[in-house]
DNA sequence: AATCAAATCCAAACCGCTTTGGAACCCTGA
DNA sequence: TCAGGGTTCCAAAGCGGTTTGGATTTGATT
């Protein structure tokens, strides 16, 4: 059933059908009664290729995903955040185009999605520190909405972030309260820009105290359970262990506590534990009582944000360098005490 | 740049451009490098929605995952498998849509899809045990291959699955070689149609030894690291402990080794643990010398094939229900010993 | 009743490609 | 020389919608 098929039936012409279903204001409210009643009837769905073609758009976002071959591969956190981005496509009609592209071929495939047309906009994962793409995205006019910020870029575009950087100066503060003074920080790859502001708002807290970060206590790693442990296995091996340590994500807290239990320690009361939970649907951070206390910010939220974001730059109702800062919550959860007393 | 500008700077009709660039045999071979030079130098693609209408294919693929509202939600390992099945399309010129449905909700998409045509095909996600996706997509004849099985669906299908049941077959009789009588198992939930297969595969195997599967020593939980660590705790409080655990999934897994260490055990000499490895890029199971002695197979592997499968029958160059079904590699590490001798 | 504007509908062009059904040309063999 | 068969190219008709530029009808106004 397509639309002649169907003004056939309804003695009509297309135009009118056309118009009626797509909400016009020149037709008659009895025929776009009549109308709307038979598409129903017939089930009469548009042909998506049909719209694309002649209105022009591709009613598509691409989500363009960098495989890097050396270093974490499909970051588990992007499932979470498309699922949100998903969201907010499917209630606006939109198609959610996932590209896998290998490193270093991201420019390709950009160029090549303007020239063939099958995406209005993309959605930028995992910026680096002075990202490329942004000036890529810039010079062939692709309407685009970073997932987290690229500093040192000097071009303006629009951006979803958490705020990484009061998240751990917050969490940094809270375990210097609790009289913590030896403080790690077991960080993901300090390309990554959320990384380097993770260790800002660390550094910054501690410097705010009159302390300085120690380098044996900071530690920037591929975001694995195995890699966890290590670092904090080492650390606490140090002749002046840490009292608390702040790890970037759930996944190195496992590994944290499987450290910190293997040495006899209890997490909570001799070495406290603050994680950054990015609120995974699959790696729940208990329920109503946390196991870690952490600062929360759900990445599918931030996924809805930014692909409400782009729909807006598309229509063009949107100015091109809007941004959104989510501020992380702090959960109190078991693995943070007070400093234990120097024996 | 569009067909017509370019076949106007060449001094040909659109139609032999066409033919040139898509390798019709109607077409002198000085010509079409002329028209292939001349595309390259002006940078000319294809536009991809025109192509669409005009040939009638969508050139995309669905990937439809169900939100379960009640359960585990946008499980990690589709990351991987997506991963896989978009180097496939990327090679073959198709885009991955991916679709994020509400639970109970994937008819319509389905329906939708059809209908509106921006999907020539969909790979099913994680069947449950009878799935009536299957009898839908038979219904409205969509194309499509299921990653993983639906036992009971009385329809031919294709799918590419894991021999779950032989791989948990193969890991209880090592384990039962090494001397293990008391083995438990914690397995994902079990309307899930791989989860029944691996319990066939560990019953199988006690059975075949005259042992019989103690339901003390049974756990179907949804994947997390708190619910393993619960499961094998409450396992090990038995007045009879199993002396081996068969899990799931390497999340599982680092919660069993916490419930094992947390008792003063040693994993892998007083208890040993067998993991079911999918072979996640973010969650290695360790490099040369594996953590966990795992039944391995690569999910993303999977997605290569299932795409691959999926675009022959669309071609129309497979038969309607083939399949492929994978061997998992039993790879041993370190956390599997000889059984403890009783005290 | 004549006029004009608003309301309502339609024919046809268009989006950018593919594909059908020739047409023009060249070559070969009778 | 001319019929017949390849080659090589092209005009035009789709694909299934949207959108432009009227045409017709209706209703109110003078």
């Amino acid at each position: 059933m397509n639309l002649k098929d169907l003004s056939q039936k309804l003695g009509l012409s297309p135009t009118t059908v056309s118009r009626a279903l797509n909400g016009y204001p020149e037709v008659n409210e009895a025929t776009r009664e009549k109308v709307v009643a038979a598409a129903s009837r017939y089930n009469y769905k548009p042909n998506t290729r049909a719209i694309r073609l002649a209105t022009g758009r591709a009613m598509a976002v691409g989500h363009v995903i960098p495989v890097e071959t050396q270093h974490e591969i499909v970051n588990p956190i992007f499932a979470d955040f498309i699922a949100g981005a998903g969201e907010t496509y499917s209630k606006a009609g939109y198609d959610l185009i996932l590209s896998i592209v290998p490193d270093g071929d991201e420019a390709r495939v950009y160029r090549e999605m303007k020239s063939r047309g099958n995406v209005d906009g993309v959605i930028v994962h995992s910026p680096k520190h002075d990202d490329n793409r942004i000036r890529l995205l810039h010079e062939i006019g692709m309407p685009f909405v970073v997932h987290g910020r690229a500093t040192g870029a000097d071009l303006p575009y629009s951006w979803v972030d958490v705020n990484n950087r009061r998240a751990f100066r917050r969490a940094t503060d809270f375990l210097l309260d609790l009289g913590h003074r030896r403080i790690g920080l077991v960080n993901g790859l300090e390309f990554m820009d959320f990384a380097i502001r993770r260790r800002n708002g660390y550094t910054e807290a501690l410097v705010a105290r009159g302390l300085t970060a120690a380098p044996s206590l900071m530690r920037s790693i591929e975001m694995t359970e195995g890699l966890g442990y290590q670092a904090v296995r080492d650390m606490l091996a140090l002749p002046d262990p840490p009292t608390a340590v702040l790890v970037s994500s759930m996944i190195i807290a496992l590994g944290a506590r499987r450290a910190i239990e293997e040495r006899g320690l209890i997490m909570g009361r001799d070495v406290s534990v603050i994680i950054h939970d990015d609120d995974l649907s699959y790696m729940k951070n208990g329920g109503d009582v946390p196991i870690f206390t952490a600062t929360r910010s759900s990445v599918r939220e931030a996924g809805r944000l930014a692909a409400a974001m782009l729909l807006d730059t598309i229509a063009g109702t949107l100015p091109s360098a809007s941004n959104r800062l989510l501020e992380a919550e702090l959960i109190i959860g078991q693995s943070t005490g007070p400093a234990p007393q120097r024996p």
